[in-house]
DNA sequence: TCGACATTTAGCTAATTATCGAAATGAGTC
DNA sequence: GACTCATTTCGATAATTAGCTAAATGTCGA
């Protein structure tokens, strides 16, 4: 259900700010326009799709991005298609195609 | 829409066949288990995203992958999570982060 | 325990979706 | 022109979706 998770503008821009950092549904909710129980209906399906982690903190419930999800569920898809997905940060030196490099 | 039509496993599917070569509607729907009609408004949801081009061939319509429309909007996507997508193809040497390589 | 706060659940609605069979369109063939 | 084939359009239906308000749940602090 990652693909469908991932059909709706609203739970694709909660992903991305999940990514700089885990956040409570309220602060989430903060970002939109829309009321709490439409957000929290994103939330569900988000975890539905184990797209998130969720964990109770005092009063808050705080969502966590996997990552690893998204990435494997990503990796499927855009490897059919003869891409290739890596972290745009990752070292380059010593990967597996290195080979024959000028300069 | 890019993403609400990739949402549907069926149009996904539509897709990778179209990565291997162009083909006309009849063709892609048989690799199918629902009607032509329902096929075809698959096509239009793709049509619409501008996923695909389609063209008139005698009898037949010609679908054919637009990946340049599919690798751009994977890439807006992938590059806010801090992604790369490359050809796997692709020449790795002379490409703009190049530097260092040792061996 | 009471009140305030954070979030979800319940119940509803309007819009969209995937699906179908039947009919319409359009191009090639006889 | 009439027939056949490929595809789409039409019209209908059942299921899903995103949205809302109001109510329920659960936690913290006084």
């Amino acid at each position: 259900m990652v693909f469908k998770a991932l059909s709706d503008p609203t739970r694709r821009r909660v992903l991305e700010l999940l990514k700089a950092r885990p956040m409570s549904a309220g602060e989430l909710s903060a970002h939109f326009d829309v009321s709490k129980p439409t957000m929290s209906a994103h939330f569900a399906v988000l975890r539905e799709a184990d797209l998130v982690a969720s964990e109770k903190r005092g009063k808050s419930i705080v969502y966590q991005l996997k990552m690893s999800v998204l990435e494997e569920a990503l990796l499927g898809f855009t490897t059919a298609f003869g891409w290739e997905l890596q972290d745009a940060r990752a070292d380059k030196r010593n990967t597996r195609k290195q080979k024959r490099v000028t300069e």
